[in-house]
DNA sequence: TATGAATGAGCGTTCATTCAT
DNA sequence: TATGAATGAACGCTCATTCAT
């Protein structure tokens, strides 16, 4: 994982994944047909037990939805932006067109359910008078989007201009949410 | 362009290129040093003339910030998303790492300038009135987001759920510039 | 080495050495790291053994100087003039200035060993009184030169001008320690 | 000329050629029909110039043969030993080989030239009993070997062990001629 | 006569894949 | 099951040669 994502899939070569793996490049073609199903299935293995995790979180439903939104955006951005799993959502975003079938399962495992769980957000929000906006119902990617920014900003900007994700989340959540009162 | 934009750099072949491009082989070392930099200038030549054209448009300062925003995310989405720019974009993500020199250019010609234009947007609109957040003028980024996910979901998972970028366009809008009153 | 010595370092093709070696191209990766190493490789591995036969001879110390000296020369023209070795010879006099590597290995290994053993029979020699010239201790390239110029005539000019070496050989002897006196 | 000795025929570059010529590549061909027949005219125009220079030298038959052979000796090492020249010998030697019809002109032109004036030197000293050894006539190259050897010395070795070429000269003409009698 | 852009065959090198052990 | 030497197709790049101007 850690090659290709360094390398991009054409540029990464089986003789250093071996090396790295401490194994013999022939014994690589025991375990995948060849390169390309095994970029899958190692991408497939390293993004499964991240949204497992993510998806047996506990829902912690008692405090504002605000409250939610913010711990999961937090939990995303210490765990994701400007860690290796931000090269990862890159060289999906990369390689994506050119393997259908990991933009497919990444879609399927990763984007529709984030977006579900984000749209189920938004609607408890709505229901509870914290979202004056019900059209966001539609598009929960405008929940996701400056997160997504953040990950992809890190991966290729940060020594240009540094970003403070975390204050940008909390602007993001006033927009949302509407500002906070000072108390 | 186009072949780099299929295939990634690692992955094209200067035969196709040569074969694409009407000319022998040897003729591209005629005009580029190596397959470098030749990445590196054909992304230059087409980013360049896109962010004139941006530069040199009228500015439009009578109507009201949220309308030139609009037309601005408008004209954006009708260049961008769906056309060949947007795999542009998608492959400097992609290749960005590899071509530093690639992603400093990119942040200076495109990113930097995009997130100055916005910022002076955003402050005109504070003064306005029509931007109650003053916090948005540090995160223009904030702005611009959405419209940067509707261009890589179209690249990436619009055959699995299109995207209404326009109607995501106007919620997101709403969240910044407060819900239009019906009249 | 067969095929460098026909055609010179540059012109040599990996191809030719592949097929003759009964290997596929690739397969001399996994021994040289490239062209050049191979190159200088071979030349090594060339001359040492021959050295090291050289080197090993029994030194024969009960005749006269002249008659060890003749013996060495005869050897020496019988195993390299008008052999592959020849051309050897021949091939480090024209690649060397561009392999600084080879030229210093054969000066270390060959030509420096070769005069030293050849400046110790001289002092030998003018120590019994077969050599009345003393300074040619000091330049034991001129009791050598007559056998590097014969190896380097057979490979370029035996066919327009046949030399006979060994009569040459008697004749330089004779210039050395002196004619023979007829019994 | 610069070129095909510095880098040998086959790694030599027509641009490099034409660049220093200050003229176009196209342009070569209207004088040479390709890089072969140009290297061997190059050649040799680059030795007739040379001989004929020796060749219409004063013959200075007033003093003794030894000094006649040790003035031209002195102008070879001077002219040669050293110089672009010594590259030139090394380079015919080096193609030789590959390039009869150079071998062929260079042995007709120089070498056997070089021996039939040595022969008559020879032959001049032997009548006038300069020289003792009488088959010294029939090899004239040993008159020659240590100039040829000094030359290719110079070329290869003078780094590692810098050679006295005169009084080596002035040995090798005292074996040939006996020791000058100190006066 | 001179140019120099264009050609394309050919080379050194890489690397995914195979297979005898 | 594991190895790693061997393979050979394929690639980036070079450069002698051509030819329209």
């Amino acid at each position: 994982m850690d090659e290709f994502i360094a390398r991009g899939f054409a540029a990464t070569r089986l003789d250093d994944i071996a090396k790295r793996a401490g194994v013999a490049k022939g014994t690589i073609y025991l375990h995948f047909k060849d390169k390309e199903s095994m970029f899958e299935e190692l991408i497939r293995t390293a993004i499964v037990p991240f949204v497992s995790r993510l998806a047996t979180m506990p829902p912690a439903m008692n405090g504002s939805v605000r409250d939610m939104v913010e711990a999961l955006a937090r939990m995303f951005l210490k765990e994701v932006a400007g860690t290796r799993r931000a090269d990862l959502v890159r060289l999906i975003v990369a390689e994506g067109p050119r393997f259908p079938a990991i933009a497919d399962f990444y879609y399927r495992e990763v984007v529709s359910r984030g977006l579900v769980a984000m749209r189920g957000l938004i609607e408890l929000a709505i229901a509870r008078g914290e979202i004056r906006e019900p059209k966001l119902a539609q598009f929960p990617q405008l929940l996701i989007a400056p997160m997504m920014i953040a990950v992809l900003w890190k991966s290729l900007f940060e020594r240009h201009a540094p970003l403070d994700a975390e204050a940008m989340l909390q602007t993001h959540l006033d927009l949302i949410f509407g500002a906070r009162r000072p108390t």
